[in-house]
DNA sequence: TGCAGGATGTGA
DNA sequence: CACATCCTGCAA
């Protein structure tokens, strides 16, 4: 049952599955423990978008975001950081839903370590952050949501369309007018007010 | 409270 | 050379 309500959500287009995202849990099962966080902030990148690390061609990067639905995309950033991101709906186009903040829910003390802080507010609001605090790294680049430790909790209550904001994206320079942003409006977790 | 600067893989 | 980030340090 919970495997049907996961297919129906990846079986949205990469906008809709951006918003659809979020007050679901992403979690993932590793040797340590169980990490789990509510997921109060995305943002979509689209085949026709600049913005879009999948825009021009299929390279060597990118290639998960042309995977199945729900084909995880792990990427390094500014040659430090990782981000993770949920591959849409259509395999063969290069689109993908970027996690950009989670409120942390299980393997609270296991992130503050990763992260060395206290501050649960500063454990997983950032991209580049949630994955430290989880752990994940490149060998889970091309694993699914649907096959692997990283999985999607599906929401114990409905989101309202009320609750969530939609807005431009953060630290791009490229389709930066695009509304491509979607955050819980209540969330003390986002990457930023 | 805010911003400049640095670390550095991938691909244009 | 630009970039889907984060942290530190220093100025107000």
């Amino acid at each position: 049952m919970l495997m049907k309500e996961l297919e129906e959500l990846l079986n949205l287009d990469t906008l809709s599955l951006s918003k659809a995202l979020l007050g679901w849990q992403l979690r993932l099962i590793s040797l340590e423990g169980i990490y789990e966080g509510i997921i109060v902030e995305t943002e979509a990148y689209l085949q026709d978008d600049p913005a879009c690390h999948a825009y021009r061609k299929k390279t060597t990067r990118n290639a998960p975001m042309f995977g199945s639905e729900g084909t995880i995309y792990v990427y390094q950033i500014y040659g430090m950081h990782y981000c993770v991101n949920i591959s849409g709906n259509k395999e063969g186009v290069g689109e993908a839903v970027l996690i950009r903040a989670l409120e942390p829910t299980k393997g609270i003390d296991l992130m503050k370590k990763r992260r060395n802080t206290d501050s649960i507010r500063n454990l997983c609001s950032g991209p580049a952050k949630l994955v430290q605090a989880f752990g994940i790294n490149k060998e889970m680049n091309f694993w699914n949501v649907k096959t692997h430790d990283l999985t999607l909790i599906a929401p114990s209550a409905t989101i309202d369309e009320e609750q969530i904001v939609t807005t431009t994206r953060i630290g791009i320079t490229q389709g930066v007018e695009l509304p491509y942003r979607f955050y819980l409006k209540n969330s003390r977790y986002i990457s930023k007010k």
